[in-house]
DNA sequence: AAAGAATACGACCGGTCGTTCTTATTTCCG
DNA sequence: CGGAAATAAGAACGACCGGTCGTATTCTTT
């Protein structure tokens, strides 16, 4: 029934090439990317590829669903498992920085890469980006909402422009620690976050400075 | 002597193209963007951009100083003539923002999409890039020290961490305005700074509400 | 055993890339 | 006025681009 060894086979090798995919794009850029630079890292021929995507362009889509997937697994899913409030908040942050320090891709974050390279160029891929960072956005909304519904933070907060500064502080630290000193930008990206929600958490034993 | 008219023109020429590779760049990137490209937009032919520079990565980096100048004629000078201490670090986030919203440039922010672009592509052009944002960044730390000594600010302020804050608003701002509500975008990244500033300066009128 | 779909390959296409070379035009200086 | 230098243009190059084609191999189904 589903246990077509073919299938299996095929949607193994479609994952390991999506991952290639998706570290290659933050180094040379999603349009920059080159099938044939693929399928060489790859080990497989260029035509392999077109044999499960019929164009580039579907390939980078994809590339973009697999990175979101990524992203998922990687900084929300760990983030879920944190308290809901501030300290999921913080957990979320944490695991971002984390994930940029550990240097799981090597031009840093899929999405700030992409997002700067597509910003002025039109087309589906553009939209696949922008409805992708869209529903991050709504997702960092929602858990400052948490916050306030518990009391967590005031409830005359503004929470889209909280959200808006944690963002910020996340895209600026992997923008930073490739061009300039990367300890310093990771402990202001930390230490900024961590001095925000202080201000604003009535209760200061939710955010100690020990744990992540 | 230096009234060599081919000279003059020369600069005069030089000088369009690089502002229209600058705009090209955010669009394609500075990688991206080719020669043919460039040379159609402007009217010319291909060989004729080798006759003011030797190869690409020259005018890549020609391209990378002449988009320091326009940062410089446009973000920091106006700055500069706001009086120094909150209103100058005021003033400069709000020439930054201003420069965003008007769109001077179809791609935002050259040094965003560059910076992302080559944060894993090690070479003579990153390097530039790198001045150059350590020279914005080392800039942003002295405006706000001079806050300090103004006694505008808090003397145990941690003033690296808030110039960090202040670019991370700025950052964002381009990145959102062009893949979410521009509208919001601005009004988070101005009121982000202008909040940050209230709460840590203790004359209240320096910032008022209309000034910008 | 045979048919057929999924997967992968090498060869090749037209086009564009950065670059070089040769040639023509313009402009300054003696 | 005439030689030198700067500024262009055009043609051509080798390399690489995305994409197509025909073919071979593998595995499931009949």
């Amino acid at each position: 029934m589903t246990s077509d060894g073919r299938i299996a086979r095929g949607d193994r090798t479609r994952t390991a090439v999506l991952d290639t995919a998706v570290a290659l794009a933050t180094e040379v850029g999603l349009d920059g990317l080159s099938l044939a630079q693929l399928a060489d890292r790859l080990g497989v021929s260029k035509s392999g590829l077109f044999a499960h995507w019929r164009s580039k362009e579907a390939l980078q889509l994809a590339t973009v669903d697999r990175a979101v997937a990524q992203w998922e697994e990687r900084i929300v899913a760990p983030a879920l498992r944190a308290p809901r409030g501030v300290r999921r908040l913080r957990a979320l942050h944490e695991a971002r920085i984390e994930f940029y320090a550990a240097r799981v891709l090597p031009g840093g974050c899929f999405f700030a890469n992409t997002e700067f390279e597509y910003n002025a160029r039109p087309g589906p891929v553009r939209d696949r980006l922008s409805e992708a960072f869209g529903r991050w956005t709504a997702f960092l909304e929602r858990l400052v909402q948490e916050a306030v519904d518990l009391g967590e933070l005031p409830t005359d907060l503004d929470g889209p422009l909280l959200a808006y500064e944690i963002d910020a502080l996340g895209i600026s630290a992997v923008m930073r620690s490739r061009m300039l000193d990367p300890d310093a930008t990771y402990r202001h990206a930390r230490q900024g976050l961590l001095n925000r929600l202080r201000a604003l958490c009535p209760d200061p034993t939710l955010l100690a400075e020990g744990q992540s």
